[in-house]
RNA sequence: GCCAGCGUAGCUCAAUCGGCAGAGCAACGGAUUUGUAAUCCGUAGGUUGCCAGUUCGAUUCUGGCCGCUGGCUCCA
C-alpha cells in the first residue's frame, strides 16, 4: 500500500500501481469526470498514469491555468492526426505545449499553405465532434520500435532510442482512433474533451530536425488553444495590441528610425527625434558612468589583420566579421567587438597595483554579419552601438568589482523604466572547450553569483552555457510579443588577458595577470531603443520624449505669443516646437497627441492677456491655465526626476 | 543561409481571372482664424521592389536577385 496525500491534508491508502483516475473517482465520480490532468509530486501527470510510492496528488480540472498545458498538448496530436488524414504520406517530428499555444513538426513532400490550415483545422474538428477516447499505452522498447516501423515513423524511431537508453523499459503512447503517437502526455481523456471554437491554426515554418541545420527541414504549424473561446479572443486581442506597440510601427509613426533597401539590411539611420532620444539615453549613460569610477574612451572603427589576429577573433568569431578591406596591400577588417583596442590603450604602459581597477567604457560602434533570416528592426541588426566597458582588476578586487558593476546595470536599466527581466548565470562549459584556470573560473563564477543572490532577484543558471573564454550574468528584457531580448551581460574573460599578455606589477614587484570583465550594460543601443519604444508604447517618460512640449497656437494672432512661450521654454532646456499650421487647434491637439508629446500648451486670447497656457496632457487629461513659469517647473521638474508622471 | 508568405504614391490600403492603376491621410496652392483627438476647395504625386523570360500586350504568369514578415539556427 502506498500513501497518497491530497490538497486537503487527507491521505488516501491505495495498492501501488493504481492509476490516478481510479483515485480521483474514489474521491468523487464528479471529479474524474472534470478531471483533466493531475500534479503528482509537483509535476504535471497523465490521469491514466499510476502512482507508484507515496506523493502528494493535485486534481486539475479546467479552473486550473496549469491545465493549459494539457490541452495543447492533445491539440497538437488532434493536429497531427487531422494532417495524417488528410497527408497520409506525412511522417511526424515532435509536437509538444508552449507558452501561448503549442506546434507540430512535420516531414511533407507538399508544401503547406493558408489554405491548408483551413482544410487541417476542419478535420481537427471533425475528429472533436467524433469524440475519440484517448487510451494511454505503455509498451517495451521492442514493442515500440515495432510499432514505429510499421507506421514508417523515422523520426520518431530516434527519438525512442534516446528514449529507451534514458528511461529504461516503458515507453509510453496515446491513442486516439486510427492515430497513436509516442508521448509522455499528459492528454485530455478524449478528443470530445477539447473545445473547437477555442483552437486556431496560426501560421507554417520550417524547422529543422532537431534545430540542426544539417538536418531535414521540417515543415511546423503553431497553433494555440484555450478552454474558451473568450479566452482566444483575448488571445487575439493581446496579440493585437502587441503589434501597436511593435517597434517597427511606432518608429515609422513616430519618425525615430528607418533602414532601406537601398543602404543594407540591418543598417539604421536614426531621423532627428530618434537621435535626439539616441543622445538623451548616451549623455544619460557618460554622466552616470563619469560618476561610476569610468574613464571614457575612443577607439578605431576598424584594424588590421594582426590585431584580430592576436584577439583571436579571425579564428573563432570569422563568421562574425564581414570580408577585410586591402589598404596598402595589408588587410583590415571592420571592427565586430570593441575590446582589442581598449586592451592596446591598456598595454600603452605599466601598470601599478595600485592603479586598479580601471574601467574603461566606450560607446562602441561595432558591424557584425548576421544571416539574413535573423534580422529584426532595431533588435537584430548588422550595425550597432555597444555601450561597452571593460573592467580589469586584480584577484582580490573581483567581488567587489562585480558586486559595483551588477548594482550599476540594473540601476541603469531601471532608470529607463524596465522593472520585469530574465536573468541568467552561465557557467563553465564542460569538457576541455573552456580557456583558463578552474581555480580562476571557480572564483569568477562565485564572484558572479554572489552579486546575484546579494540582490535577491531570481534568476537562472544555465550550466555549461557560459563561454569558452569565461562565466557570464546575462540579463534580459522582454518586447510587446513575449520575445526576450539580451541587453545587459557580464562576461569574464581568461582569454584576452593571455593573448595580449596582459599585466601589472603587483606588491612583490612581479609581473601579474589582471582579471578582465566585459560588460554592456544597454546592450546595443539600438536593441535597447527597440526595447524602450515597446515598453513604453512610443510615450516616452518626459526626459527622454524627443519632443517635450508642443505649444497649440489657436490662432494666427496667437502665434508670436506662442513663440515667447516656446522661447522660455527652450532657454529652460525643455525641447519644444510651435505648431503654426493653418490647422484648427482640434487637429494641433489630435496631431500632437498621436506623436504622443507630453505637454500640449494651448495658447488663445485668455492666455495670452494672462501670460499663461493651458496645459494638456497626452493622457487626455486637461490641467487647466498655468503661468507660463509654472508650467516650465512642472515639466522641469518631470525631466528632471525622470518620472512616467506627468503632472 | 534554410522553409513559408509578402513587396502597388511619403504613409495606410484598394484594383486588374493578362487589356489606359485608385482612395484616404500626408505634401503643395488657396480660402478659413477656429477653445481641447481630423475646416473646406483645389493641385500634384506611380516604369506597381529590381533584372530577365513567356505574350500582340505583364503590375498580374515564370525564373533570378534585393528587401520585408513569421519561424529554424546564432547572438548585443
Amino acid at each position: 500500500m502506498i500513501r497518497i496525500s491530497l490538497p486537503d491534508g487527507s491521505v488516501k491508502e491505495v495498492v501501488a500501481g493504481t492509476p490516478i483516475l481510479e483515485v480521483i473517482t474514489s474521491i468523487g465520480p464528479r471529479l474524474a469526470k472534470a478531471a483533466i490532468c493531475a500534479v503528482v509530486d509537483g509535476v504535471l501527470t497523465d490521469v491514466r498514469e499510476p502512482l507508484t510510492q507515496d506523493s502528494t496528488l493535485t486534481v486539475l480540472t479546467k479552473e486550473d491555468t496549469r491545465v493549459l498545458e494539457t490541452i495543447r498538448h492533445t491539440t497538437s496530436h488532434i493536429m497531427a492526426q487531422a494532417v495524417k488524414r488528410l497527408f497520409p504520406d506525412v511522417k511526424l517530428g515532435i509536437g509538444p505545449a508552449i507558452d501561448e499555444g503549442f506546434y507540430y513538426d512535420f516531414d511533407l513532400t507538399a508544401a503547406l499553405a493558408d489554405e491548408d490550415l483551413e482544410r487541417i483545422l476542419a478535420e481537427m474538428k471533425t475528429i472533436v465532434s467524433q469524440n475519440l477516447p484517448i487510451i494511454r499505452k505503455e509498451l517495451t522498447v521492442a514493442e515500440a520500435r515495432t510499432l514505429l516501423q510499421s507506421l514508417g515513423e523515422t523520426y520518431k524511431l530516434e527519438l525512442l532510442d534516446e528514449l529507451s537508453n534514458l528511461e529504461g523499459e516503458t515507453i509510453t503512447f496515446f491513442e486516439q482512433g486510427e492515430f497513436i503517437d509516442l508521448c509522455r502526455g499528459p492528454h485530455l481523456q478524449s478528443t470530445g474533451a477539447l473545445n473547437p471554437d477555442a483552437v486556431k491554426l496560426l501560421s507554417v515554418a520550417g524547422a529543422y530536425w532537431r534545430g540542426d541545420e544539417k538536418r531535414p527541414m521540417l515543415q511546423r504549424i503553431y497553433g494555440t488553444a484555450w478552454e474558451k473561446a473568450t479566452d482566444l479572443e483575448a488571445y487575439e486581442w493581446r496579440q493585437e495590441e502587441a503589434a501597436k506597440r511593435d517597434h517597427r510601427k511606432l518608429g515609422k509613426d513616430l519618425d525615430l528610425f528607418s533602414i532601406h533597401e537601398e543602404g543594407g539590411a540591418g543598417l539604421v539611420c536614426w531621423h532627428p527625434k530618434g537621435a535626439r532620444l539616441k543622445r538623451t539615453i548616451e549623455e544619460f549613460w557618460y554622466q552616470q558612468h563619469d560618476l561610476g569610477g569610468y574613464e571614457i574612451v575612443a577607439t578605431p572603427h576598424i584594424g588590421k589583420a594582426t590585431l584580430w589576429s592576436i584577439s583571436g577573433h579571425l579564428d573563432f568569431y570569422r563568421d562574425g566579421m564581414y570580408s577585410p578591406m586591402d589598404i596598402d596591400g595589408v588587410d583590415y577588417y571592420i571592427k565586430p567587438m570593441n575590446c582589442p583596442y581598449q586592451i592596446l590603450i591598456y598595454k600603452t604602459k605599466v601598470h601599478s597595483y595600485r592603479e586598479l581597477p580601471l574601467r574603461l567604457a566606450e560607446m562602441g560602434t561595432v558591424y557584425r554579419y548576421e544571416r539574413s533570416g535573423v534580422l529584426h528592426g532595431l533588435m537584430r541588426v548588422r550595425g550597432f552601438t555597444i555601450d561597452d566597458a571593460h573592467i580589469i582588476c586584480r584577484p582580490d578586487q573581483v567581488d567587489e568589482e562585480i558586486r559595483r558593476v551588477y548594482a550599476f546595470s540594473m540601476n541603469m536599466l531601471m532608470a529607463f523604466g524596465f522593472t520585469e527581466f530574465d536573468i541568467y548565470l552561465s557557467t563553465r562549459p564542460h569538457g576541455d572547450k573552456a580557456v583558463g584556470e578552474i581555480e580562476r573560473w571557480e572564483q569568477a563564477t562565485d564572484a558572479l553569483r554572489a552579486a546575484l543572490d546579494e540582490r535577491g532577484l531570481p534568476y537562472q543558471v544555465d550550466e555549461g552555457g557560459g563561454a569558452f573564454y569565461g562565466p557570464k550574468i546575462d540579463i534580459k528584457v522582454k518586447d510587446s510579443l513575449g520575445r526576450s531580448w539580451q541587453c545587459s551581460t557580464i562576461q569574464f574573460d581568461f582569454n584576452l588577458p593571455d593573448r595580449f599578455d596582459m599585466t601589472y606589477i603587483a606588491e612583490d614587484g612581479k609581473e601579474h595577470r589582471p582579471f578582465m570583465v566585459h560588460r554592456a550594460l544597454l546592450g546595443s543601443l539600438e536593441r535597447f531603443i527597440g526595447c524602450l519604444i515597446e515598453n513604453y508604447s512610443g510615450a516616452f517618460p518626459v526626459w527622454l520624449s524627443p519632443i517635450q512640449a508642443n505649444v497649440i497656437p489657436i490662432a494666427d494672432r496667437h502665434v508670436e505669443y506662442a513663440h515667447r512661450v516656446a522661447d522660455q521654454m527652450r532657454t529652460a532646456g525643455i525641447r519644444v516646437t510651435v505648431n503654426e499650421t493653418s490647422e484648427r487647434m482640434n487637429a494641433k491637439i489630435r496631431n500632437a497627441q498621436l506623436q504622443k508629446i507630453p505637454y500640449m500648451l494651448v495658447i488663445g486670447d485668455r492666455e495670452q492677456d494672462a501670460g499663461s497656457v493651458a496645459v494638456r496632457l497626452r493622457t487626455e487629461e486637461d490641467l487647466g491655465d498655468m503661468k507660463v513659469h509654472d508650467a516650465v517647473n512642472l515639466i522641469r521638474s518631470r525631466i528632471e526626476d525622470k518620472s512616467q508622471q506627468l503632472t
